[in-house]
DNA sequence: AGTCACGGTGTTTTT
DNA sequence: CACCGTGACT
């Protein structure tokens, strides 16, 4: 019996065709993961492929470390060469070894959306451009659009011929990238375009790769945009072993760029490409999988299929429609509760599905009031905190002086008295001399009329200087520490000792907790712990990625981000025209948006493996103004007979008091929710009470083997453990993130 | 230099 | 509603 008597005849199939391109169709639920891990296992154990040949795409990181887990389960040894990462990680990988022959420094820093606005606006300004009519936003989302075709700022301006608007987005374009390669600094888009650019210019670094990935494999095919083809299909060129795995009807990436075209012109491109389709679901009942059949079959721009199950009917999809958006919370919240009280499941099983991250705010407040751990996935990004970009921009600094950005953002934080007329005139120097503003600062006794603040400057530069010298030498966390030390951060923000700062400083640590768990895990992977890996890192991880399967909440997010995962009760809630599908489309969008949609809500109920939950409200809150929203359409496309509809509208008749919270009442449950804002947001228990073994208990460790608990130190997140190990010697580790074993 | 209050504006979705 | 940027004031 081998591991691959488990797959179905077109599983197996999938699994067998190693050689030249593949396109394997994979419904929602038909098991792509599975093939993909076994494919990677086949290849390794009966083709006698070179871990080290194999290169795996998946859309998160959290995926990649998912199926590297999952291949080792089946082949025991190896994975660990496989290259399995994002399009991004993939990249900048490349990128750090290569990108000098772009001109660029390998140190390079990595934007994220907040950097892009405020280059954009310096660019603008320097380029007297009124803000009131073109749009930063705007102007970023249209440069982002053309870099996801290839397009340059050459060739857009061509593009645009008499176009005055277009021509003169071009010209900012191009001021953008030479402001973004002044600050040595790429963004997101640029990950992939100067790859593209690298490989295009340089033979021999691109026939290395083409080399070294002999196989490779793409998941989530449907959410490519053309700038990610055009790097995989150079890649593939050589060898064309070229296996994609995707679902047209779960493309709901074109506003970022997505081109379906790649999915569906695969056989095109690669004429000789071998299709296979896997229709057969294993996730869901037959209900929700019918209901999901009828909601996408009103599409008419796809690759017509039809998934079945041998699954069970399962219960009917339920669908209840309240007076308002408290209500609604309120109603899930309660079934959530009720279900674990009832020992029926586990917060876990549960996720809560919504258009817009607005719509979580509701659903928290209710959660805290029902005492249910949560954790909200997507919205306001850990690393976009005030305290923690900060400290960054220091690492940022210290790594890459010429990230003029990231010195803006610290000279003044904390106050050193360096105004902007100072910072100004420095500017302006460092712009007229052709220099970065960090050189500028360094030879500032040169700046004209710059008068008392010199010496401030000096200090700052010195303290730079200094920290730059010792950067080789510390670890991340220790350079960091030394950052927060000497600049007195955490210490100014103890003596404010409010709520607020508080809270902060819990960042902080948290930020430092980050800085040892990329260290294990760097030393763990046998790599070098690196600064711009780490600041790499942090650019590149995204909120699901930071989900643990071991705890128990109930998880929050957009149906976004829910693509690529399954629960075994979902709720999709503010099912209602004017919200899914979104105000914009119904108003102004054409057939084309439309369908996006509707594969969004496709996507959600495919989430669903045991029991799905349809919910709207009549009335609801949205920008300061009551709406009322009719039904969804989508949830009006599934048929009745697969419906449960409860009591049509639920007649609970709230009294007054409970529909409009009182001010007291407001302003409470506001304070909870602001708190949260710096609080982990996760009921997650960071520092165990106790730990199962005491010093000189002998333990293990899951790389380091077995060893010898020597010291046990007390820290304020966490405990710290002294081990010596019988064939490493002695290592210090915290003992959330070490998870050492008793023996 | 830094803080506060006001008014205008706007988000669908994200690596 | 909530955020951001601007402008006046301390």
């Amino acid at each position: 019996m081998s591991i691959y008597d488990t797959l179905n005849p077109p599983q197996r199939e999938a699994v067998a065709q190693t050689e030249g391109p593949v396109l394997i169709l994979a419904g929602a639920g038909s098991g792509k993961t599975r093939v993909l891990t076994h494919r990677i296992a086949y290849l390794m154990d009966e083709k006698g492929v070179n871990p080290w040949n194999i290169l795996a795409i998946t859309f998160t990181n959290k995926a990649a470390q998912e199926m590297r887990e999952r291949v080792d389960k089946l082949v025991g040894f190896g994975s660990e060469s496989i290259w399995v990462s994002t399009f991004h990680s993939a990249c900048v990988r490349i990128l750090r070894r290569h990108i000098d022959n772009l001109g660029y420094d390998t140190n390079f820093t990595i934007y994220d959306t907040d950097d892009q606005k405020s280059l954009m606006k310096d660019v603008c300004r320097k380029m007297n451009i009124d803000t009131k009519i073109y749009k930063e936003r705007s102007l970023l989302a249209q440069i982002s659009h053309a870099k996801d075709e290839l397009l340059t700022p050459d060739d857009m301006e061509m593009k645009a011929a008499g176009d005055y608007n277009m021509k003169k987005v071009a010209s900012v374009y191009r001021e953008y990238q030479a402001a973004l390669r002044k600050n040595n600094a790429l963004d997101f888009d640029d990950l992939i375009v100067k790859t593209v650019e690298l490989f295009e210019k340089c033979g021999a670094v691109l026939e290395y790769y083409q080399e070294r990935f002999k196989y490779i494999m793409v998941d989530e095919y449907q959410d490519t945009n053309t700038a990610q083809f055009k790097f995989i299909s150079l890649l593939a060129q050589r060898y064309q072993n070229l296996c994609v795995v995707g679902d047209d009807d779960q493309s709901i990436y074109k506003f970022r760029g997505a081109n379906i075209g790649n999915i569906l012109g695969f056989e095109h491109v690669f004429p000789d490409a071998r299709v296979i389709r896997l229709e057969q679901n294993y996730r869901s009942t037959r209900n929700i999988l019918n209901a999901a059949n009828q909601v996408i079959a009103n599409n008419t721009e796809r690759k017509a299929k039809t998934l079945w199950t041998e699954n069970e009917e399962g219960s009917k999809v339920h669908f209840r429609q309240f007076l308002n958006a408290y209500e609604e919370a309120e109603y899930v919240a309660g079934e959530i509760g009720k279900l674990k009280r009832n020992g029926l499941g586990n917060y876990r099983d549960c996720a809560i599905l919504y258009r817009t991250n607005a719509q979580s705010r509701i659903f928290e407040e209710k959660f805290i009031a029902a005492n249910i751990p949560y954790k909200l996935v997507g919205g306001v990004n850990f690393y976009a905190r005030k305290e923690i970009k900060d400290l960054l921009c220091y690492l940022k600094t210290i790594n890459n002086a010429r990230d003029d950005l990231a010195v803006q953002r610290i000279i003044n934080v904390p106050k050193r008295g360096i105004g902007a007329t100072t910072l100004g005139r420095v500017q302006d120097y460092a712009d007229n001399m052709g220099i970065s503003l960090y050189e500028a600062l360094r030879v500032a006794e040169e700046v004209p009329s710059i008068g008392r603040s010199l010496s401030k400057i000096d200090g700052f530069v010195t303290f730079i200087q200094m920290l730059k010298s010792k950067a080789d030498v510390m670890t991340v966390e220790e350079i960091l520490q030394e950052v927060i030390d000497s600049t007195g951060y955490v210490a100014e923000l103890e003596a404010e000792d409010t709520e607020e700062s508080r809270a902060r400083i819990e960042n902080i640590d948290e930020l430092i907790s980050k800085t040892v768990a990329y260290q294990e895990a760097m030393e763990e992977q046998n790599q070098s712990a690196t600064l711009s890996g780490f600041l790499e890192e942090v650019a590149l991880v995204a909120d699901i990625d930071t989900v643990d399967p071991d705890q128990d909440y109930v998880l929050l997010m957009t149906l976004h981000s829910a693509k690529g995962l399954e629960f075994p009760k979902v709720f999709m809630v503010g099912m209602e025209d004017g919200i899914f599908p979104s105000h914009m489309t119904i108003s102004y969008g054409d057939d084309g948006e439309m369908e996006e949609e509707r594969r969004l809500c496709y996507v959600g109920i495919t989430r669903a493996m045991k029991d799905l939950t349809l919910t709207c409200a009549q009335q609801r809150m949205i920008r300061g103004e009551t709406q009322y929203n009719r039904v969804s359409r989508f949830v009006r496309e599934i048929p009745r007979e697969l419906v449960d509809l409860g009591h049509t509208i639920q007649e609970k008749k709230p009294k007054v008091e409970e529909l409009i919270p009182t001010p007291a009442k407001y302003s409470k449950m506001k304070e909870i929710l602001q708190g949260r804002n710096y609080k982990p947001r996760e009921f997650k228990v960071t520092k165990a009470n106790s730990l199962d073994y005491e010093v000189g208990d002998t333990v293990r460790h899951i790389k380091f083997g077995v060893g010898i608990v020597k010291e046990i130190v007390e820290g304020g997140r966490d405990y710290e453990v002294t081990v010596e190990f019988d064939k490493v010697g002695v290592k210090k580790m915290f003992a959330s993130f070490a998870k050492l074993k008793k023996i």
